[in-house]
DNA sequence: TCCTTAAGTAAAGCGTGCTTGACTTGTAAA
DNA sequence: TTTACAAGTCAAGCACGCTTTACTTAAGGA
């Protein structure tokens, strides 16, 4: 699913370690959604729009990678 | 974690496994997720908003089951 | 040059999200 | 009583979220 993690990290400064740390999970976990691997769980996506101060919604596109064929 | 899925089902007449059609899941899904045994993913949150016509976190309180002990 | 930090890839392993199928209980209609 | 539907439990199995460890690449400072 395609989102703005990586754009409004990057507007805070912050490294993906930190960006893990405040969030309670590996880098790894950050750098899998950053880049779309996967998707996060839905009380990671909770602490993810904590973390960054705005709505679900607003961090995630759910048509972002959805197949829409028309 | 908890959230209002039975009771905004139930607001509109509608059964389980209305829902899971409507939702493209099974009733076992719905059955699951009404009674806190397991988050949805969040493509599912974000269909379940879209079905109910809400936001996701109008849908899913994440300090619901979270365990905050003090 | 060497060292550090940030960002990325890859793989093994564990817990959970979701499926299917079978069964139970309560309610209501035939 | 029998049939049917809604809601629920349980269990086996597959796919995905997340962890840990190890390695690579690029940029900056000593």
């Amino acid at each position: 699913m395609k989102n703005s993690l990586n754009e409004r990290r990057q507007e805070r400064g912050w490294s993906q370690q930190h960006l893990a740390d405040a969030l309670g999970v590996s880098r790894q976990t950050v750098i899998s959604i950053e880049r779309g691997r996967f998707d996060p769980s839905l009380p990671l996506a909770f602490r993810l729009a904590e973390v960054f101060g705005c709505r679900i919604d607003e961090l995630f596109d759910p048509r972002g990678d959805g197949a829409q064929s028309s």
